[in-house]
DNA sequence: CGAAAAAGTCTACGACTGTAGACATGGGAG
DNA sequence: CTCCCATGTCTACAGTCGTAGACTTTTTCG
């Protein structure tokens, strides 16, 4: 649980405690938890993982967010609202979504993105539901006007989700090591069947 | 964590301990742990919770299986081996399996599915290796001699994983109220782009 | 400068975790 | 019937968890 990032020193201080400021610790208190969350999920972090990443004290977490649970609602809503879980409009969503997909869920890649934060604290209920709710807020809408159709758009969240799994989390040998350019055509053809209607429903 | 189901009385004794039997209390541990690593996770549950539903003490799960991670293993196994991740053959495949999917996700469904237990576990790294090395040794080769393509095997777990995951995990709106007959017809055009070696890419 | 208020830390508690070792008990073999 | 080993339980330990309350330090303002 020691995550390398000790306190960012980036301020100006060599060493010792940074200048007090109440907005600037609350924001490194939830970078250090949107982070930590993606990584080890909702159950595998404690409170003083996050506060010893963020520079502070455990209680002070509490102090600013009332509770461990009431900061991983921030983390999440923080995950999912400012990247777009599609990329591209209209015609070109399918290809470059699926590009995108592929390329965020390298092996090399260290944004680690809101679909692992979601893998890894599915687990819990309460979790589940805050989850649930920033979806459904910010993803689920958003995708749901580009494509007119909620079960659609809320399908093309579940491949993603799938995908993500088995390359990230998993690390399943055909996607993980699978080249990616042929790996990014098959999603796209899952996704082109999503965007069409209702087309050529079988073969 | 109480689980309702006490100690399965199913033996004969009205009330009291059941009677001394290595092979039958192990198969009730096994049993307990299946049941409750798919309903919280791997690291949902303790060893006490899993030894009560089993009607015994959490030493005996040590001395039976060395330890939580190894009876995990095992459950593992027991929840990937004897189901098939895939319904029906060659044509049939991708309509039988999505039909397959959305009846055993549906909101009364009791039977819970590997796919909770992968889901609900991928969170913790050690779990997540267990099952990868279960899946590519059950659902993987049984689906990959079947599709004859490991990519192809691979994204329709993922896409399985997938809709479990908002389905029954999450519980987003459209997919989890939505009509099933629509889903399920959704779900088989998905898994007819993946039979198809790779027909018609865009469009 | 001095005092009020804000910002942050320290100590502690009760509950829970996985598991090691010593102990009790039942059931089949002689 | 009796012994003994397999079967199962009890107690305990060293951790970690979230968080409540009292405390100290810094900043800001009159």
């Amino acid at each position: 649980m020691t995550d390398s990032t000790p306190a960012d020193p980036t301020e100006q201080e060599g060493r010792g405690a940074r200048r007090r400021d109440a907005a600037v610790t609350r924001q490194a208190i939830l970078d250090a938890a949107v982070a930590a969350f993606t990584r080890h999920g909702y159950d595998g972090v404690g409170v003083r993982d996050i506060a010893r990443n963020a520079g502070v004290t455990a209680m002070l977490i509490n102090r600013y967010f009332g509770s461990k649970e009431r900061l991983f609602a921030e983390a999440v809503d923080v995950a999912f609202a400012p990247r777009t879980v599609i990329s591209g409009t209209g015609a070109d969503l399918p290809r470059a979504t699926a590009r995108a997909l592929v390329t965020r869920t390298a092996p090399d890649a260290e944004e680690l993105g809101p679909f692992l934060l979601l893998l890894r604290s599915a687990a819990n209920p309460s979790a589940a539901a805050i989850m649930r709710e920033a979806i459904a807020r910010h993803a689920g809408r958003h995708l749901t006007e580009e494509l007119s159709d909620g079960v659609s758009a809320e399908l093309m969240l579940a491949v993603q989700a799938g995908v993500w799994l088995m390359r990230s989390v998993l690390g399943t040998t055909a996607l993980a090591e699978g080249e990616p350019e042929e790996l990014a055509g098959r999603i796209e053809s899952l996704f082109q069947v999503l965007v069409t209607p209702d087309g050529p429903g079988s073969r």
